[in-house]
DNA sequence: CTAAGGTCTTGATCTAGGTCATCTGATCTA
DNA sequence: TAGATCAGATGACCTAGATCAAGACCTTAG
């Protein structure tokens, strides 16, 4: 089932999945030997922890299949999730001593795990891979700008609709005339990100199926059949 | 008055109110003398544009003094600020080619100009700056995501007030047993900032005025009396 | 097969905060 | 010095979306 095994025999990384996105593209292959030397394969079930905000910064993380949930808690409960992240998304790039989010699997996930010291000791070898980094968090700042938007201007239709042109652009099938949308998180965690309620998400979705804008032919099912339409809802 | 002059004579650096923060910190006295080459002084009036969303990314900025606001704007145009900039803070982190949001001076404002082309080629050469840079993206990324439950899960009086400790931690000055905060801000830009309407920012300010947890001598100073209870009512 | 516990949807109602309008005071300017 | 402009404060009112409640499915356990 698994076709990557990381760390297992000598250059595993050679057959991953992702070789191609996230901090290994910039990677020579001899400079993916080293770092193939420092990575473990790791296949959580679905709901399962990676790791709790607060918790100490020791590892970082390639998303190699499945989905995951990034999220901050209020002390009474409250959630705010920050992200999702599908195959060849990077995690755990801090530079804090701990994480100030928690990451949680949507589905059966499988990672390929980074000792972080040992990472922060190859950066000085390869520079390539700083600079990959620095890549990746400019980015991810770049989307952390796009969410606030949405988060602290948009109206809740904006909101849904956003929220669902950007899974559509990361995880969006295209077939005929439609994009596939396969959701793999609850109603919720979409409210948690949207920042609205899980009723508001599911009327508003109720709504867009109405309007033809979408289907729905089965609730973690979405297809887009008017994207032009969807976005010009979502705002921008 | 300007007492740094970056790029005016043989070594301006050296005098620089900031030239411990931001990405100065890190660099030996020959490193700097090297970046020093690459940076140009500008002073801007209140209310400039440093620049806007959309423009190419030429040039990235140290905040030597004064205050910058950073926006993105929505079509029919909706602002988010997405933060507050102060002396030592830097502006322009990204590897995208274009400004992802506006950049405007709230006061009289010095900037340290560097060429980024000029940058890029120097971080082949100065490693320390590179992982500088990408220290400082965590950072703000972190402060993205703290940024995101304010604006998604927060109610308005737990914005403001967290808008205010963000405030008092950044440009409060300790004076007796009250802290003194300078807003060069209006009341419009803190609510765009909180994602609230600029009646709620006010009323909320009124209301902390009244149970005494601050102070507002004037509209633009707010002196914090109950540092705790402002913590608390921030939410977390 | 049935029961229990999820998730999702939908209707009815409520309210936090948005909207609108007005007033004050500060700053600018001609 | 008056008139204009703008930031801020505050009261009255309204509505988008939250809250509450109930029912429809769907999955898992026994």
């Amino acid at each position: 089932m698994m076709q990557h095994t990381a760390a297992s025999h000598d250059f595993p990384c050679q057959t991953c999945p992702v070789r191609d996105q996230s901090i290994c593209a910039v990677l020579s292959d001899e400079e993916l030997r080293e770092v193939s030397k420092i990575t473990t394969a790791v296949d959580l079930a679905k709901g399962a922890t990676v790791f709790f905000e607060g918790d100490e910064n020791a590892y970082l993380f390639n998303v190699v299949s499945g989905a995951v949930r990034l999220s901050k808690l209020l002390s009474d409960g409250r959630r705010q999730v920050t992200g999702f992240l599908f195959p060849g998304d990077f995690l755990g790039l801090s530079v804090a001593d701990i994480y100030a989010y928690s990451a949680e699997t949507l589905s059966e996930t499988s990672l390929c795990r980074f000792n972080r010291a040992s990472l922060i000791k190859l950066l000085e070898r390869f520079p390539n891979l700083e600079h990959r980094l620095l890549e990746l968090a400019s980015n991810e700042l770049i989307e952390a700008q796009a969410h606030m938007m949405l988060l602290g201007q948009k109206q809740v239709t904006e909101k849904v609709s956003s929220t669902l042109v950007h899974l559509m652009k990361r995880i969006g099938q295209r077939r005929d005339d439609e994009i596939v949308i396969n959701l793999p998180m609850t109603r919720t965690d979409l409210a948690e990100y949207a920042g609205v309620r899980t009723e508001s998400v599911s009327r508003c979705l109720t709504r867009l199926r109405k309007q033809s804008v979408i289907s729905l032919p089965e609730p973690s099912s979405v297809h887009v059949l008017q994207e032009d339409e969807l976005k010009r809802l979502a705002g921008d």
